[in-house]
Order: C-alpha cells, then sequence, then structure tokens
DNA sequence: CTGTTAGCGCCTTCAA
DNA sequence: TTGAAGGCGCTAACAG
C-alpha cells in the first residue's frame, strides 16, 4: 500500500502538497496538481483513514447495534441509517447483539475503541442499559436510540407511535366484529411491548369492552416457545378468542405456527393482526393484515438526528424524541369470519413440536 | 475520552505499562496491574484503536460487501461470515452496493482506506469486477467472492454447486411428472445463472428431453420487469409450460406475480421449484419446493478461508475454490397438478400491474 | 518487571 | 503556492 511520501516523492512536491491536492483543503497550482494525480494513478495510492483519523480524530464513522440483521425488520432500518450517513460522508458499521445484554456491552466497547463517531442502537431485549447510554453520552458519543427506546434514561430516540399503532389495529378488529380479542405480546419488560398493550386496551375501553388478563398472553422472543404458549390457550375451545393481535413479527409467526398446529385457520377461525410485515408479497395466504412500521424512514432519521448531535457536539441541545406513525395494510386475515362451524370441526391436538 | 497517558498518570504508572496489562503481552507485577485496572475502570478507559492499527498495522477488520442486505439470502451470509470472524477477534463493515459497480468502486476504495485487512464481496450483477479483484490481491488485500464469482479472475471463492443444485430440481420436476418446464433466469451475465441453466438443460436432456429456447425466460433482477415478462409468456395457453423453475428468489417472486396476474396458482395450473426461500414459514401457502443454499455457511466458511489468507500473509497458496451444496425442500407446489381442467376455465388478462 | 522512546501515516499550522 | 515539522495515541523494542 503506497503512502502519502511514495507519492511525494513520485510526483517530485512535498508530501504537504499531496495532502493538499487530495484533502482539497489548501489550492495546488494546475501543474503540482495534475502530476500528484497521475502519482496517485499509478500508485494505485488510498489515504490511509487510520492514520488521517489519529490526526484529525475524526473517523466519519458511525456504528450501528440491532439485535438480529436476519429479521427482515432490521437491515431495513440498517439501509435507511446507511443511505443518510452516507449522505454526509459517513459509513456505518453494523452488528447484532442477539438481543444479548452481555454481548452489546462487548460491542458498545468495541465499538467506542474504533471511535466511532456517533451511535444507532436498538437496546437488547433484557433492560437496564439505560445507563449505558448515558455513559457513552458523557463520554462525548452520541447516541440515538431505534425502535426500542429505554426506560428512564434521556437519550434521543426514534421509534413509532406504538399506542397509536397498536389502537389502530385493535380498532380495525373491532370493526370487523371481533370482540374477543386476544393480544399475544413479547416480553411486557420492553416498553414496546407495554405501549402496544396499551393501546389494545384503550381501543377496548373506547368500545366498551373490558380488557381482561386472559386475554392478554405474554411470551418471549422465541418462535418456538411462543407457538407452545398459543397451542396451550387455544386447545381451550370455551375460552379461545376470535381474533389475535400480535405485537410483532417473531409473537405473530409463532402464533401462527400455535394455530396451525391446533388446527386452526386465519380468518376461517381466527381474525389475526401484526406489527410486521410476515411475507414479501400480498401473493401468500394467508394474508395477514399488518400494522407496517416505517421501517426504512426510522433508520434514516435516527442517522439525519445523529449526524446533527456530532455536527453540533459543542452545544447543549434538548432531547429529540421522534415518533413514527405506523400503517395499517388491510389484508384478509381480518376479514370477518363467516363459516363459523368450522371451527367445531377441530378437535384438540396434543403438543407436537 | 481518556487515554493511556491518562490512566498512566492516574495509576501513577509509565504508559508502557498501561499497555502492557491491556495487550497482555508482557507479564506485569500483580500490585500495579491491580493499580492500572483501577483507573481503566474508573476512567472508562477505551484503548484507541485508531491510534493501535496505525502502530501495528493491523486493523482486525474486514469488510463484506452485498448487492443488498433487504434481500434475505445476504444477512444471513453477513451473519455467517460475522460470526467466523468474531471467533478470531475481527470486525466485519458490511455495506450494500445496490448492484451498482460504480458504488461497488466506490465502497472497495473507501474499504481499502478504512484498512480492511480482507475483503468478502458478492459481486455486483454487472461483470468486469475480476480485475478490480486482482488489483485488491496485489495490493496485498486478500479477497474472497462469496456466492458469485468472477469469469476468470484467479480468486479465492465460496458459492453453491449451482449446476446440480438445478439439476436437482429440474430432476425433481420432471420426477413428478413435469414436461414442459420453463427456467426463468436473471440476466445470463452471472455466471450463476448460467450455470443453472446448464443444470437445468442437462437435467431435461439426461431425461431424453430437448431443450427449446421458447423454454428459457431471461429476464433481469427487477420483480416489475419479471412480472410482466412472465405474464406475457404465460398468456398464451397453447405453449403454457407445465412447470417453471427459478433461478433465485427475485425472479421467483416476479415469476409468481406474473402468473397471479393471469389467474394462474401453483401447483394447480404450474408446478414451481425456486433457488431460495420466500418466506420464513411453511405455513405460508403456496408453499414452494425451493432449492436452499446454505448461506450462513457460506458466510462462515468465505471468512475462514480469508482469515487463513491473511494468517499466512506471506506465503502463495493456490486459489481455493469451495462448492458447497445445496438441499431441495420438498414442498406443495411441485405436486403434480390432478385437476388439469382448470387452466382451461383461465382467462387471458391484459397487463395490470 | 518497569520505564523510555521512536515512529506508524497523515494533516495542519507556520514560515518561506 | 509550497515545504518543513510537530504530534495524534499507541506499541514494541530496548535499556535499566
Amino acid at each position: 500500500m503506497a503512502t502519502i511520501k511514495e507519492v511525494a516523492d513520485r510526483a517530485g512536491v512535498s508530501v504537504g502538497t499531496v495532502s493538499h491536492v487530495v484533502t482539497g483543503s489548501v489550492p495546488v497550482s494546475e501543474i503540482l496538481r495534475q502530476r500528484v494525480e497521475d502519482a496517485i494513478r499509478t500508485l494505485d495510492y488510498h489515504p490511509n483513514y487510520v492514520a488521517r483519523s489519529l490526526k484529525t480524530s475524526r473517523t466519519h464513522t458511525l456504528g450501528i447495534i440491532v439485535p438480529d440483521m436476519t429479521i427482515s425488520f432490521y437491515p431495513q432500518i440498517i439501509r435507511g441509517a446507511e443511505t443518510g450517513a452516507r449522505g454526509k460522508g459517513y459509513s456505518l458499521i453494523a452488528v447484532n447483539s442477539l438481543e444479548s445484554p452481555e454481548r452489546q456491552s462487548e460491542l458498545l466497547s468495541i465499538l467506542r475503541s474504533q471511535q466511532v463517531e456517533g451511535l444507532l442502537v436498538v437496546l437488547a431485549e433484557s433492560g437496564g442499559s439505560g445507563r449505558q447510554m448515558e455513559r457513552l453520552e458523557s463520554a462525548g458519543i452520541p447516541v440515538v436510540c431505534v425502535d426500542r427506546v429505554p426506560e428512564r434514561a434521556s437519550v434521543d430516540s426514534v421509534s413509532v407511535e406504538d399506542v397509536a399503532a397498536a389502537e389502530m389495529g385493535t380498532d380495525h378488529l373491532l370493526a370487523m366484529g371481533y370482540r374477543r380479542i386476544a393480544m399475544v405480546t413479547g416480553p411486557l419488560a420492553l416498553r414496546n411491548e407495554r405501549r402496544r398493550l396499551q393501546g389494545y386496551e384503550q381501543s377496548l375501553r373506547r368500545a366498551g369492552l373490558q380488557p381482561s388478563e386472559d386475554l392478554v398472553w405474554q411470551g418471549n422472543l422465541r418462535c418456538e416457545d411462543l407457538a407452545s404458549m398459543c397451542r396451550d390457550r387455544l386447545n381451550d375451545p370455551e375460552n379461545r378468542p376470535d381474533a389475535l393481535i400480535c405485537t410483532n413479527g417473531t409473537t405473530a409467526l409463532g402464533a401462527l405456527r400455535g394455530m396451525y398446529q391446533c388446527g386452526l385457520r386465519t380468518p376461517d377461525d381466527l381474525g389475526f393482526v401484526t406489527f410486521d410485515e410476515l411475507t414479501v408479497d400480498d401473493l401468500f395466504s394467508p394474508s395477514i393484515t399488518t400494522v407496517v412500521q416505517p421501517a426504512y424512514d426510522i433508520g434514516f432519521r435516527a442517522a439525519e438526528i445523529l449526524l446533527n448531535r456530532i455536527q453540533n457536539k459543542g452545544t447543549r441541545q434538548a432531547v429529540t424524541t421522534l415518533l413514527l406513525p405506523a400503517t395499517l395494510k388491510v389484508r384478509e386475515s381480518s376479514r370477518r369470519n363467516l363459516r363459523r362451524t368450522r371451527s367445531a370441526e377441530v378437535v384438540p391436538l396434543r403438543a407436537s413440536s
């Protein structure tokens, strides 16, 4: 790898001059610039950002931590953030925490060592990371929390209007005539989950229905666990709800599997609404009515806020809490069931994972 | 951000000693190590990797370029590579080329400047990147091509046994009784596509069938274009094939959309097999018989090879070309259609995107 | 075992 | 407009 010095020698100028043409910070005579550029080309010179960063103490690099970029919601966020960052000459380092707080800390530490100028983070499931975010901030590394907002820490954040979104989904089910609507949630330790629950309850109350504990099915974020929970709950035909609303893609998949294992189908046997798209296209059935979060936008806006924070490093600014609206995509799974009889045929199954 | 010097001052030792305890390269007395570790903790010190890298000229960072990590195949590769890299203390910078060769060059340049020690790359669609890979290599930056292997460049690569995989899919359709099988491909400029085509033709020939040009539908990688192409082709009931095999997820989605727009369904009207999973779960229908590529493994193995290359930097080694086998997941879309009559009902539709 | 010190490659005054 | 030189934070000899 050629260095600035080699370029300078080859062009017959000083390293200073080379630096000037590379950064464009100082005007250089046409003749010398030409020589320098030739040398750069023939040597295939690429400035060493490591050295540059050490000198300027700017890396033009952002970090983003997501739980698992194998889950389609996250790559979209990353892509949005990447676009926002690139627009201002920043690169993005994306890593997966796999919902592990330990790993998250480790990644945070590595990212710090890598001197990222700012951080986008979707907190790992288990809470208590609020303090970590504050530590980062006080170390001068701006953080924007994405999707999941920590309990009481005062950090910038971009997320979705969870309450309104869940209300919207529930309202829709109610409008379609469903009355016994169960909500399937992930861990209520996550604030998002609680807010979505809140929206659900609000919607029910407004419709004159009393939320019931029996109809709040709290699970974790593992599909199989969710599936078996739902299977158990659904196997009791007496108390079976007439519709399900799920707070995220993972719970939804679990719930659907559980349903299927019981021989239940949507919309035939149960209405169904979920947060987050489950498939890439409407042509797949069951086609699921979905509360869609603007993932790309979330990432993009978060990057914007972060970059802005970095730019105005010195000045104190109020905490930004950006809430983006979700949209409802109505599909078949919430179409009111007309052939009620079918559910009578259903035979409760034994657990069979 | 605290520096090594501040830690040294606070612990009352020299920077050398701090460095020794941080890197563990030189033994330090228990007493001093204790003092240093305390100082590190209270100062919340994180070694500056930028400075370290400048000194050691090692960044412990790998780059990976994929077309679009919004396509589920790629995040899996990235995750695999990330795991492989982390195992050896390496970080991974993942970026999207969006199939643009210009952007790819740009990213390559940035990654070089960032001093990545090696590169994993899924080449952008339009060819001619072979030379770029060679330039990288000759600059001392090992490259492993993933999924897409350049035409004639001699680079390490990890990909799938395309010919065998396509044969497997086609054989299966033949075994199910299909005879007029069309292959829907992306750009045949991509070697993968050509090999898959080759496997398809091989399979037909072995079954005593003559491959026909009419049944090779070449498209690009944009879903809508694919859809309209397939719509056009399928609208002619005379020459309609009885099954489709698609070379990747994008073409498959396009083909399915095209089919649906014509009122055709699988497996009722057409058998269907594709490379790459279209949905996250079998519970969605049509459930598609799929040639599954071991994406995570591809990434993991590629990282292994790359790391190995980096480790043995000096020594010349033969080019590694790793071909992983795909597996066939048989589902309903390839179940031989029994109610032939239905296709007679189909009325060719006008284009209606 | 511990401390000292010379750069790593680059940018940025500063002087010419 | 150009060149010279200091130093960013750290590691790796090396000397003590």
